[in-house]
DNA sequence: GTCTATACATCGATAGAC
DNA sequence: GTCTATCGATGTATAGAC
């Protein structure tokens, strides 16, 4: 039985450790957000999950390497977030899509850095993080082909106008809602901008 | 004479530590270049200006002290950056307008930060400094009057629209004018809006 | 995997002489 | 206004025992 020894007690132990790992992470969002995102202490994070500051290295290399843990972390609860299906016509789940997309920046401010602002100096995501973040990226030009739009230039000025309602309401009006509920005819806005230009082009091909 | 002895040798002495202050803010730019915002260290900025650490406390008061010139600097920059007449219709102005702010976000990432992200944590800006502010959303109020826009909801989506375009040229192109190049058509898309709604609402009174 | 102990650098800010 | 000297804290990271 070669695989019953280690099989069960190993596994646990892995278990156990995923666990902590994510309550350091957890825990290292609180103090972002008490702190700022570059002033996580670790002797703090430490404190925090009953363990010595030096204890840490066992979950993670560097500081950076924290970052990385928490950049991945971030992208999966936005994945969790946006992903759920939407019932109804293509242009309603685009606008929920959206007013998730900004109520969800607008729950967390030093998540909403992490993720999509460069305020860490030095922090570059690992490929296994940045694959998450594709993975979004994925998603969002999916909910965008389902109206119909692939053209890039149409992809880049949908991303304007998402990250802009976001970056208002989390900017100007932490925790209300005046840049959420734009959301809906900012994805109408733009839905009759792509239409007039197509309209403007038809009949002459593709170019 | 009383006022020829003070006139005279105080206003160059003054005139003097100004000069100072000015070099002083312009290297902490340069290190927040460098370094990141929230990164800037006081001996280095010392050493800059050929001063020693304990100097720079002639010039400010605190690290946020500081901060608070540089984020008046930022905005007296941005005043001059959009400030300058244009000529054209109503309309051209409005283009041109976003396409100034568009690239004075993209040309400089901690300024950027420092004027319209929350980056340093405790950071406030003074009521002085933030006159400058405000005296730059008046302009840009005054900008979206003269194409006949004034409501409330469509200031707010207007700022959504132009900072999203910022934000999205700085993260994903910096030094690059993919979203530089979109400033009319979102502006036209805004404006074609602002009609169609105003179109929809006709007749019907004020509500 | 967690600990103690510690290295080593850096930070903002203050005291007090000139 | 600028200096020297220094305080007190904090930071990340490593060595080595258990």
């Amino acid at each position: 039985m070669a695989t019953s020894g280690e099989a069960i007690t190993v596994a646990p132990r892995q278990r156990r450790k995923d666990a902590k790992l994510a309550t350091i992470v957890r825990e290292a969002w609180d103090l972002a957000r008490r702190d700022g995102l570059a002033a996580i202490s670790l002797r703090d994070l430490a404190a925090r999950v009953d363990l010595r500051q030096p204890s840490l290295y066992a979950y993670f290399e560097s500081k950076h390497d924290l970052y990385d843990l928490m950049f991945a972390d971030g992208y999966r609860q936005l994945l969790a977030a946006a992903a759920p299906e939407i019932a109804g016509d293509p242009r309603r789940r685009l606008v929920e899509f959206v007013r998730r997309l900004v109520q969800f920046s607008t729950e967390d401010l030093v998540r909403h850095q992490l993720l999509f602002q460069r305020t860490i100096p030095g922090f570059e995501p690992s490929p296994e993080s940045y694959r998450l973040a594709v993975e979004f990226y994925d998603l969002a030009r999916s909910r965008l082909a389902e109206v119909g739009v692939t053209a890039p230039d149409d992809i880049d000025v949908f991303s304007a106008l998402v990250s802009g309602l976001g970056h208002q309401q989390i900017a100007n009006d932490p925790g209300g809602d005046r840049w959420v509920r734009q959301s809906e005819r900012v994805v109408d806005m733009f839905l009759a901008d792509v239409d007039r230009r197509r309209g403007a082009n038809d009949g002459r091909g593709t170019t």
